[in-house]
RNA sequence: GGGGUAGUAGGGUAGCCUGGUCCAUCCUAGAGCGUUUGGGACGCUUUGACGGCGGUUCGAAUCCGCCCUACCCCA
């Protein structure tokens, strides 16, 4: 496939032509990752953020299309072992309060319900910040045997925190409206461990499906879930350099299930205390798309979860009218058939005009139809990565389906590339703050001690992400410590959303 | 937590300093009609706004106070 260069060409002699056509109406580059991540959001009509109550945002329909089919994704892939589930929004205070070190973590975050109607409650209800403590009651009685381990469950719902820090849509919420935590139980520790293995596996493989690299990595202790034995975290790196953390795995060991008295009977009649695993994604998966993916031009939404993955373009010209939209609804069932999601554009538009919305929407594949395509039994398939090609018209479906896997393919290893070149080892504070002043991660050895990871994170600006990464691009060769020059471990040190 | 800036149609803006000719400018979006349609069409007609409350004044988008909201910077 040949690039558009023709294309390209008469894009910027308009700009030359017309500048004020650039801040007239047309959305601000991406190198303004802040700016066109705002404006992309109400342009696409993914977000509306104006809803009047700060850190809530309202789903448009195109946006809440694009989160159904990546939740599906999710779902899909959670139904191999998980099972689906929904428990209530309201957690009571004196549940709630039961887990020491899991109220530290959010009490100062937690929205509370006090009255029904113009009653003070007697007791007070949280609006769950996370949902373990609505959840382990009920497991405390439903596990009764080892026989019911492990149990493997998953809900998708909102969930409230008072936030402090500036709040974004998609990414620092005060409602997280698409909350996928999973709760799991298992008999013995390791049982728990493998838990954290395959839910790091299947993390891995939804994020290869949206196209997204990941670096996972095991968080410092002090930034762990509070109540976990350990945390492994999801994080991509954004265009401006930043990490955005889309996921975690935590090891909850029995500290749950000792405060909630999760036990089972083992083969030999003893009471035995569970282990257990807590595991979520928010709506940050779509941010990551919008971030990871988009351009210039707007969205570039990855085949499998985009809300449209076909726009057909009907060519109206002359007196063909009729017979070109008959073509159009042709291929259009021809391909749906085939189970693509396509949409034939029929408005009454300049061609260009349809490119140009439906390129700001991030619509992976354009098909072009007009009567010169017609007689040569040709159809023009331009992919939103701005290669051109023209493809038969027979066997169009299987032709269209491999072009859908090349743009995934497309925008995987440009993804790559891009974090590829974002993390950058440093062994002094200075290589580091030099690193991230440029918009890269870099890659610190650390000797895992608390004051020298303070040190790091202070004199450099940064947070530490984790160490134990896995990464194909971070190579855990050691080193020594930045701060005190004891041996360390590779160490991923960034600027976070 | 501390400081700063700003709120004018759906979005973006002019007007504010120096109160009156502002029944508020322009761009864009929306509605209607017509001509168009292979990369953002054009003509004509048209809907739509001064964040909230209070004050000063003959008169407030404009000056003053409080509140609300948003954005930016610092910790």
């Amino acid at each position: 496939m040949s690039r558009l260069l023709l294309h390209l060409t008469s894009y910027k002699w308009w700009f030359k032509v017309f500048p004020m056509a650039e801040d007239a109406d047309t959305l601000p580059p991406k190198a303004q990752f802040s700016e066109w991540y705002n404006d992309i959001l109400w342009r696409a009509e993914i977000m509306d953020v104006r809803y009047p109550v700060k850190g809530l945002y309202v789903w448009y329909p195109y946006g809440f299309a694009l989160r159904k089919h990546v939740y599906q994704r999710l779902r899909d892939l959670l139904d191999r072992e998980h099972q689906e589930a929904l428990f209530p929004l309201l957690i009571p205070e004196h549940e709630f309060m039961k887990e020491a070190e899991h109220i530290k973590g959010f009490e100062d975050e937690v929205y509370w319900v006090t009255h029904g109607g113009t009653t003070p409650l007697e007791v007070k209800l949280a609006l769950r910040p996370t949902s373990e403590t609505a959840i382990y009651p009920m497991y405390a009685l439903w596990v009764r045997s080892h026989a019911d381990l492990p149990l493997r469950i998953y809900q998708i719902v909102n969930t409230f925190r008072y936030e402090t820090k500036q709040t974004r849509p998609l990414i620092r919420l005060r409602e997280i409206t698409s909350f996928m935590e999973s709760h799991t139980v298992h008999a013995t520790w390791d049982d728990a461990e493998s838990q954290v293995e395959s839910e790091i596996a299947l993390t891995r493989e939804f994020y290869e499906s949206l196209s997204i690299p990941v670096i996972v990595s095991k968080r410092p202790d002090w930034d762990k879930f509070p109540g976990a034995d350990y945390t492994i975290a999801f994080d991509t790196v954004m265009p401006n350099g930043r990490t955005l953390q889309i996921g975690t795995v935590h090891h909850l060991g029995t500290h749950f299930s000792k405060t909630f008295g999760i036990t089972y009977e083992d083969e030999k009649g003893e009471q035995q205390l569970a282990n257990q695993t807590c595991y979520g994604i928010s709506e940050r998966c779509i941010a990551a798309i919008i971030g990871v993916h988009g351009d210039d031009r707007g969205l570039i939404l990855p085949p499998p979860v985009a809300t449209t993955q076909i726009v057909i373009v009907p060519i109206l010209i002359g007196k063909r009218h009729e017979d070109v939209l008959a073509a159009a609804q042709n291929l259009e069932e021809e391909l749906k058939a085939a189970g693509h999601r396509v949409r034939t554009d029929n408005r009454d538009m300049r061609p260009g005009a349809k490119y140009y919305w439906w390129e700001l929407r991030g619509v992976p594949l354009r098909l072009e139809l007009g009567p010169r395509d017609i007689d040569a039994g040709k159809v023009i398939a331009v992919t939103r990565l701005g290669e051109k090609v023209s493809l038969d018209r027979t066997g169009i479906a299987g032709s269209v389906k491999q072009v859908l896997a090349a743009i995934s393919q497309a925008m995987k290893a440009k993804a790559e590339e891009h974090v590829k070149r974002s993390l950058q080892p440093a062994t002094t504070i200075d290589a580091i703050t030099t690193a991230l002043n440029a918009g890269r991660v870099a890659v610190v050895p650390w000797c895992g001690d608390r004051a020298c990871g303070d040190a790091i994170e202070e004199k450099a600006d940064s947070s530490i992400l984790g160490t134990e990464v896995r990464s194909p691009y971070v190579s855990d060769t050691g080193g020594f410590c930045v701060i005190c020059g004891k041996p360390g471990k590779a160490t991923l040190v960034g600027r976070t959303y």
